[in-house]
DNA sequence: AGACATGTGTCTTATAGAAGATATGATAAC
DNA sequence: GTTATCATATCTTCTATAAGACACATGTCT
């Protein structure tokens, strides 16, 4: 293929995806509408370059191209003379993938696994903040929990969470207290959902009196909040919660470039 | 070349290079020295990518490769049909490149430029938390600066920064509140020292009977504390600085992936 | 246990056309 | 003559293909 043409011109199989865009990003899409559909599940191995150049009748490098930016969102991983997989929450070296808090001595583990427990777990209706944070409609069913994460015994973490009815039916607080990974895993195993990437807005606050129970600190204790909203695949929100964070004796640490 | 060899054999102009490193890697380290050392400066325009492929025997796509980290690094930018460009801190369409505070209604410039008003600035020495974080020995002059941002004339930030002496040698209050631009745009025209990233740990305080008065607030207010640690090429710790963020009226964004 | 084959991602080169930006020169309009 | 407009040339980065060699992982055969 010298003269004839390079690309957009001839479109191989480029279905439904955005017409004339560069083709790397049509495969980029393709790939991606798999992964939502599930056709390749986390933790999973995805065809090899060549198997997906031919498959889209583009070339190895075009593929690659596209996996490459794929890898750099963290939605697939990438391991030299084993394969490309898809990226997952569970079986994973590093345990909570979004938890950026860090104690200002020793790591996470240094004092055994975070202990869980769960204060409450509850279907409810959608006031109008979660509503529109998960883009549902006013009184629609969601699922609402509290837990707090503790480190070495200390109580440190206390998270609020709300998930929409629909996608999460069936999950119970047992189904969530047997269970001993990370939430998003459970998630993602259970449920068919991943997180793919969250935005957060961070605020220093005064817990209420019934917050700075459940921590057992003093009420004027200043805390981290930290509200997330979680999105999987095509920016649909599917997760709000706000944590409250002791930062006496840890940090939320960022990276800026 | 095609039989003899792909990489690290025959090596080109690596010069001290990391030798048996892909070659790519090679070329973005030779790069990274030219603007290290100033050949280029902020707001320039590199070579072309055929220029530096032939300066340093290399194709074309070669050089593409690295050019394409740097630029994911932030350090270069690119601009098709242009060139690629050193990137500046400076003359630049975002004013902060590094502040994250957003307000809840609006934008930052909605109500104009934040106000700087220099509250201290004077030499002093290094006592051993800054010196630490700055890798200098204990009791070398620091330049030690205070100040306070204002959105829309309400107090907002109140920032305490560390600069080491000897490469900010000169830089007094009046150079400061003379300059418009943000103030590492200053330190790269006036020192040549461009920030590349930072790293900064957040917690959740209370500020102090004066932090409160020069934020014009009750002391009981949670402020949201910036540590910020940034570096300049080759990850030279240059500034450290804390920040009192008010979160009632903004909060810190972050994006996770 | 060691040698070898095979399949994977990684790296490098070469070629070529598309697309954006900019300067230059010809031509038309005033 | 001056100015505006268009076409062209020539830079740049961007996209795409193809081919070959290297590095890593995991088998299978000896």
């Amino acid at each position: 293929m010298t003269s004839e043409t390079s690309f957009a011109t001839s479109a191989p199989v480029a279905g439904n995806a955005p017409a004339f865009s560069p083709l790397y990003q049509q495969i980029k899409s393709l790939v991606l509408q798999s992964l939502q559909s599930g056709e390749w599940k986390p933790g999973e191995p995805i065809p090899s370059e060549f198997e997906l150049a031919a498959r889209y009748k583009v070339s190895q490098g075009t593929v690659r191209k596209a996996i490459d930016e794929l890898a750099q969102d963290n939605l697939l991983i990438r391991r030299q003379g084993k394969g490309t997989f898809v990226a997952t929450h569970a079986e994973q070296q590093v345990q909570y993938r979004f938890l950026k808090l860090k104690p200002d001595h020793g790591d996470l583990n240094s004092q055994g696994p975070a202990e869980r427990l769960i204060i409450d777990c509850k279907r409810t209706r959608a006031n109008t903040d979660v509503a529109k944070a998960l883009r549902l409609r006013g009184g629609e069913a969601v699922l609402q929990l509290r837990r707090v994460l503790s480190f070495g015994g200390v109580p440190t973490i206390l998270e609020d969470i709300w998930l929409p009815g629909g996608p999460f039916k069936g999950l119970t607080a047992e189904r969530l207290s047997a269970d001993q990974g990370p939430m998003y895993a459970l998630f993602e195993t259970e449920f068919g959902i991943r997180m793919v990437r969250a935005q957060e807005r961070l605020r220093a606050v005064n817990p209420s009196n019934e917050e700075a129970q459940l921590l057992q600190i003093d009420q004027h204790m200043p805390l981290l909040s930290v509200e997330r909203l979680a999105f999987t695949y095509h920016d649909t929100p599917m997760e709000w919660r706000r944590a409250l964070n002791r930062t006496d004796t840890h940090y939320y640490d960022n990276e800026l470039n």
